[in-house]
DNA sequence: TAACAACATTGTTAGCACGTTATGTCGTTA
DNA sequence: TAACGACATAACGTGCTAACAATGTTGTTA
């Protein structure tokens, strides 16, 4: 069975995920891990993304509270995480992204 | 004197404005006051768009709290308000929601 | 000017968003 | 298996958002 991408997520909870400015920073260094972010010994970077280290680092807020930035972009789709070896990965998902900007055009 | 448009309004607060079910709806209602409201005596609803009374009938919620939605979406410059003979009517400012979807695009 | 209709604003309450610190979970390594 | 590092979750305080009811403001009309 086809599983639909996303399984409707509602257009509000998109919107809201994206309305934030750190959120919109997330999104923006993810746009380019290797030139944003520290070199990475394990994950590729461009293939998997950015160690959450970095991102809560980058952020300056404490870990638990870039933790549930990244929480609520991975909720949304915007991210994907992966697991690697102890460590977590996040890149940007392109398609929901592109699918997103293009239902905006239609506000 | 010439109002600078937008006057560099927060992309947060852009987004935020329009990550509202009841807002998007507004906004789509607008998109054709005709179709969606009904006929007005006074105030030419393709020109000035819909008496904000409509707009309180359709929303189903209080007088005050659409008020409130719609303040949002004039603070955020993307309702224009029409004041005429004692009543207010709202139409979309298709300009800045243009300005906002190029942007959102490249996000 | 008095009365009324159309909106806006204020006061209040409930819920959600976002920050912190503290604690829990889980895989890796010694 | 014990210890540690990476990350998630819990608990909690605070400020913002959104609802309603009540009141204020403003323009029109009688």
């Amino acid at each position: 069975m086809q599983k639909l991408i996303p399984p409707l997520l509602e257009r509000e909870q998109l919107l809201k995920a994206i309305a934030s400015e750190r959120r919109l920073q997330i999104l923006e260094w993810l746009k380019d891990p290797v030139a944003n972010f520290p070199p990475q010994e394990h994950g590729d970077p461009i293939e998997h993304g950015a160690c959450n280290l970095f991102v809560v680092d980058r952020l300056g807020v404490s870990q638990p509270a870039a933790s549930r930035h990244l929480k609520v972009l991975v909720d949304a789709d915007l991210l994907i995480a992966t697991r690697r070896k102890g460590w977590v990965y996040y890149r940007r998902n392109e398609v929901a992204i592109r699918q997103l900007m293009e239902w905006v055009t239609t506000i």
